[in-house]
DNA sequence: TCTTCATATGAAGAAATCTTCAGATGTGAG
DNA sequence: CTCACATCTGAAGATTTCTTCATATGAAGA
């Protein structure tokens, strides 16, 4: 097996694919929020919520800050907008009504 | 669960979160390839290569064209090289050595 | 048509990842 | 110190995804 760029990646794309990930990364696109208010958003455990957040941050995808008892999530911007560019503009070229790459053709 | 755009990128990256694909697309990068030739860049075998043609040409990331007896596949140079900008600007900032957000921490 | 090369496919066991639960740890207030 | 609130963690069953094997399909030439 072939191994350069992609071993760089694998980790990466890994922590993204994952519904959970990725709606904790739009929950807190709009602004940084606590591990209780993101777990209230999405309507999940907080567990949950947490086991995912430590992968996120493992890939700096998030970092938190701790506030007192709390501890406030941030995205990593530069990253997860210009990620999210890239699969936005895909989409539109290629992914017909919506959900991309999955069933059907 | 909130649902948005989290559900269009979740196909996306769970494509992309597999070693073999992510091997496919880097030795498609130079230039597009038949099966068989991929199947001995990687040293794979070639069922796996082409189950995993299918989830990559499903996603829009490579596209194969039939020539004679042989298929010919190429990358999508927008969404590739894209992606794997972005991925490798975070990793030079983010993911010290190698293997970007894998163990450790 | 028969043969050969190239690619695709289905199914099932193997392997990796998730979800949930119970409880541990950390923090600040009283 | 004790309590209450906020977050984290480990473990295990449940679920998903991979890998492999056997075989099917497609294409071209004799």
């Amino acid at each position: 097996m072939k191994r350069g760029l992609s071993d760089i990646c694998y980790g990466f794309f890994s922590t993204l694919a994952n519904p959970t990930r990725l709606a904790i990364l739009e929950t807190l696109r709009p602004h940084p929020m606590n591990v209780t208010n993101i777990a209230e958003a999405l309507n999940q455990e907080q567990s949950m919520v947490s086991h995912n957040l430590r992968t996120l941050e493992k890939c700096n995808l998030v970092s938190g800050e701790r506030r007192g008892k709390e501890k406030i999530y941030s995205i990593n911007p530069e990253t997860v907008e210009g990620i999210f560019k890239v699969v936005e503009n895909h989409a539109a070229k290629h992914c017909p009504s919506q959900g991309a790459c999955s069933e059907s053709k």
